[in-house]
DNA sequence: CGGAATCTTGAACGATTTCAACGGTAGTGG
DNA sequence: CCACTACCGTTGAAATCGTTCAAGATTCCG
């Protein structure tokens, strides 16, 4: 794990929606008491049950939110990509992580703040508040979403859903798509085996629902990926 | 829906830990932009995509969450009893409820609070502010808990952490549990058929696990099903 | 250039869903 | 008050789907 000690910029600190409503006297303050880090591919951040003293927020990378269970299966809660902020739940409760974090398969680039320091601040800035607030309403949803892909009973039907809702790439019409993450990690998320995962797509293949090439998904037959999905 | 529009008291309201840390006077406000419901069983109490106006208490009965897909199934996102708050969120956010709610099956009474009169509240009262956010990250702690549940392959794992997790009654060494939904609901939850979830206790009951009686489920072998759920 | 890890594919097994039928219960209306 | 209906919960049998185990292909990294 590399750190650099030198303060985070507001401009920095700033791609963090959860952060950009505050003053600028006030970032500059947060930004003494954060340092950025810089994390190898898989590398661990932190572990459930660890206490939380800082939050993070991902500059570049992404970084994998996981539970373990007792037989080693590994549970990914989420994947956070860069602008997203992590644990400030757990800084709000003054608790312990709730789940282990780790870097994603290509390494991340953090930036961490202090907690109690974030803290303070937010109790000086009820414009801040609202923001984390609002932060927190929407990763509320974001989860209730999770809940009810995971209810899905059929494992296509959470992959199509899971695509669909990817930010695609390309003309209007066409549908690209680069996954986020490796599929290892993908199958994990959509709680299907590696081996499920890959015997879906080949599905979509031979069907000419999609062409897939290495991370780069591309759906030829929108429509009737859609109608798997269960609802647009 | 039955209204009883004379305000609600302090202490009525006091029963929500999101309501609890506010000043006196506060809640004599909150309480005048308040009103008392009464929903039969199974009734409607709002539904996803509607603009969200207030926010809601669950007094006595339950309040049950859930999304319903394109094919007519009914993901059940929570299951609220007395003491539940409802909705927050999406006042925060000024907008509209991201799920459906309806009664559970045993009806339920709840407490109507004024979405604007709150978050000006809010404002006035930084300790409330706390309060809602801890309220906020805890629920958002439960959602990740239920996405691991929901991830786990087997049935009767889910079931079982599902049991453990609820508040047992009865002396130490023994676990009594009440479901707190009919189990047509409690297999929605679980992500599982009813015939599943009949079999899956029909199978404890075989293996002299757990004593099945309507609603009620005396767990015999604790270390059984503790084993089953994966971890404690 | 190994070597590890990921991804793919095959086959067999196990589990859950589906479809169907039945008993019980609660609520309705005569 | 009693029949009638509707729904819930249970059980059975068959089919489908996903997992597991195993092996081969590929990529990436040391």
């Amino acid at each position: 794990m590399l750190v650099r000690s030198t303060p985070l910029s507001p401009a920095e600190l700033r791609t963090f929606p959860l952060l950009k409503p505050l003053r600028e006297e006030l970032l500059l303050e947060l930004g003494t008491s954060a340092h950025a880090l810089e994390l190898a591919a898989n590398e661990s951040l932190f572990r459930a049950g660890e206490p939380a003293t800082a939050l993070y927020g991902v500059l570049a990378g992404s970084i994998v939110l996981y539970r373990s269970s007792a037989d080693g299966r590994e549970q990914i809660v989420h994947d956070s990509g860069a602008g997203r902020t992590i644990a400030e739940a757990a800084v709000f409760l003054y608790g312990s992580f709730p789940v282990n974090a780790r870097a994603g398969a290509r390494g991340a680039r953090l930036a961490r703040v202090d907690g109690a320091r974030f803290l303070e601040l937010l109790d000086r800035d009820p414009s801040a508040m609202h923001s984390v607030l609002a932060a927190l309403c929407r990763r509320l949803h974001e989860l209730v979403d999770r809940v009810e892909m995971l209810s899905l009973p059929d494992a296509g039907q959470r992959l199509a859903r899971f695509i669909l809702r990817l930010p695609a790439e390309g003309r209007a019409g066409t549908f690209r798509v680069r996954l986020p993450v490796a599929k290892k990690d993908l199958a994990a998320q959509l709680a299907m085996t590696p081996e499920t995962l890959s015997r879906v797509l080949k599905r979509w293949r031979d069907q000419a629902w999609a062409v897939v090439q290495e991370e780069e998904i591309e759906l030829l037959d929108i429509a009737a990926i859609e109608e798997l999905s269960g609802e647009p």
